[in-house]
RNA sequence: UGGGGUAUAGCCAAGCGGUAAGGCACGGGACUUUGACUCCCGCAUUCGUUGGUUCGAGUCCAGCUACCCCAGCCA
């Protein structure tokens, strides 16, 4: 494992040392991540990873990639890869261990055929609606099929036929033979093999009846010698099956997988169920699967944020039973704690506006030395002459009295050069400001006599000469709604404003080669990643997230 | 009297009979050529609720309440 994600002790470890202290899984811990190819991941997804790859890390033991692959119409290439890349990148690996379910169809045809003849099974002929009628309510007990009492040999047929394809799609099911009258109605006589005449993504034509999720999955686990098969809360009144087809089937109880369930993951601002995802992406309210503002691995990828943040917050969010909805601002927290770290700082301007300083030289241009992160010997150097851009809204005619920004006759310092002080400004003929005077102070600049004369105020500012221009695109949350996002019409609940483009900014040379991907923290303004659209000369950034602004919250608490 | 889960601060979450960790958010302050970062300080006399056991209960027991999941030939 090239990364380390430590997670926090959780009710998972305790029972793993429970099974250790008793005894079990002697050959060690043995975890899996198991997603369906039929969709892309998403942060829920990598909180599994997390998990399954961290446990398995923590006991030195080892975690497999196992697609679940037994639905053929939902399934596709498409995903396998897509599902690869992002446990790469999220900075996992499963060495030669990356396993399909679909491998196992004939060892799972195998156990089939052994439980039939255990007289654990049976082939029956009730359509999906008889199915669904015997099954009983949730208050009522099922009734018995009438194919229930078929012989051994006369299942064994019937089933070796159904593989022949002798049949067709929904004609005949094999069922496990459990309880009727379970309470539980996973235990009434679940489904275990379907036909379906469906080209499969890896087996081809080979099989026309493929094996349910709930006998796939633990004797694939088991199969795999896993030790503990960690998975999501709604699986739990599964258990009971996972436990009973492995008991029926003979593996021995201080070995065989246990399943453990864990809480999902669910977003403030965010959906997080692949068919929500699927629906943006197919009704083109998002550019894509990628998209910056989707909660998938590849959108956060896209945006800006790293995997070690990904996985900090998958640490930091902890590991239980009860349902939560956690607050986006603690996955905020961790880009900018991580970001803060790595990202080059550089100056960009978003909104320009012109100022002039009259009482600098004509023609002059000074390279000013800028360091690439506090505190940091690594610098670069600025151009600086007489006309330069600062940020609209770093000035403002009539000030409130706590604005440390610039102002008629007030002054400010521009970073890494010179205090300025605005002597006056050109209105358009509608009024709007198109443009600042001011004078600068000769002798502020780093080293010189007035370099430590305190001004309140700092703005970032970019050279009118040489600087680049930029398309930014900021994002806002997807969802404009906190709660209930996931039960109602989420489609009505979009955020119109997600995305802002702004085309017309100024960036600082230093920034000209930048490759997509490439972080930055744009000076008071937050950080920002070069978008795989970005190309030389026209360069594209994504916002990640911006600075934590206490400014902006004294305004807004007016 | 279907079954299975879960309840600790605005949000996550430790806690495993000995007197409520930590993080996020929030509020205050220091520092600052990023209103950033960093650093200090504050933030649950109480653990859904009512009883019980105990010298002692968030932890054990009983009742109640609220919320989540289950009736796919999906996973």
């Amino acid at each position: 494992m090239p990364e380390n994600v430590n997670l926090l002790p959780n009710f998972i470890h305790n029972a793993i040392d429970d099974d250790l202290k008793n005894g079990k899984y002697a050959d060690g811990i043995h975890t899996r991540f198991p997603p369906e190819p039929n969709g892309y991941l998403h942060i829920g997804h990598a909180k599994s990873i997390c998990i399954n790859f961290g446990t398995a890390q923590k006991y030195n033991g080892q975690c497999n990639l196992r697609f679940d692959d037994t639905n053929p119409t939902k399934e596709d290439v498409e995903y396998v890869d897509s599902i690869q890349e992002d446990v790469k990148w999220l900075g996992f690996t499963w060495d030669d261990r990356m396993f399909y379910a679909s491998d196992y169809f004939d060892k799972l045809y195998d156990f089939a055929v052994e439980l039939i003849k255990r007289g654990k099974a049976y082939v029956c002929d009730l359509t999906a609606d008889e199915i669904r009628q015997y099954r009983g309510t949730l208050t009522e007990a099922g009734t018995e099929s009438p194919y229930r009492g078929r012989s051994i040999e006369e299942n064994i047929d019937l089933f070796e036929r159904m593989k022949k394809g002798d049949f067709a799609d929904g004609q005949k099911v094999l069922r496990a033979k459990i309880d009727m009258a379970s309470p539980n109605i996973t235990m009434r006589d679940p489904v275990i093999y379907r036909i379906s005449h469906t080209r499969h993504h890896r087996t081809g034509d080979k099989w026309c009846i493929y094996p349910m999720y709930d006998f796939a999955h633990p004797l694939s686990d088991a199969i795999e010698k896993v030790t503990h098969s960690i998975c999501t809360l709604e699986f739990e009144e599964h258990r009971p099956l996972y436990d009973w087809l492995l008991e029926n089937l003979g593996f021995d109880s201080n070995s065989r997988p246990r399943q453990i369930e864990f809480a999902r993951l669910n977003l403030t601002n965010m959906v997080m169920s692949k068919r929500k995802l699927r629906q943006l992406v197919e009704s083109g309210c998002v550019s894509g699967w990628d998209d910056p503002r989707m909660p998938t691995i590849s959108g956060f990828r896209r945006r800006g944020y790293t995997a070690e943040s990904i996985r900090s917050f998958c640490e930091l969010i902890g590991v239980a039973k009860s349902n939560s909805l956690v607050d986006i601002a603690m996955l905020e927290h961790c880009v900018r704690e991580d970001l803060n770290k790595r990202a080059d700082r550089i100056m960009a301007v978003l909104d320009p506006i012109k100022v002039i300083i009259t009482n600098y030289p004509e023609g002059k241009c000074e390279y000013l030395s800028a360091e690439n992160k506090p505190d940091s010997s690594a610098a670069r150097y600025v151009p600086f002459s007489r006309e330069i851009y600062i940020e609209r809204s770093d000035f403002m005619e009539s000030a409130p009295k706590k604005f440390f920004r610039l102002k008629p006759d007030g002054e400010v310092r521009l970073k890494y050069a010179y205090i300025i002080k605005c002597t006056d400004i050109v209105k358009d003929a509608d009024g709007n400001i198109i443009q600042i005077n001011c004078t600068y102070d000769p002798d502020s600049k780093r080293g010189g006599s007035t370099a430590g004369r305190k001004v309140k105020g700092t703005l970032h500012w970019v050279p009118l000469d040489g600087c680049l221009n930029a398309e930014v695109r900021l994002y806002d949350y997807l969802l404009n709604n906190d709660e209930n996002a996931e039960q109602t019409d989420f489609m009505k609940e979009l955020n119109p404003a997600s995305l802002t483009v702004l085309q017309n900014c100024k960036i600082e040379p230093a920034a000209a080669w930048a490759a997509p991907g490439t972080k930055y923290q744009f000076l008071r303004q937050g950080y920002f990643c070069v978008d795989k659209d970005s190309a030389k000369g026209n360069l594209v950034f994504n916002r990640v997230v911006g600075l934590r602004d206490s400014w902006a919250k004294t305004v807004n608490k007016k």
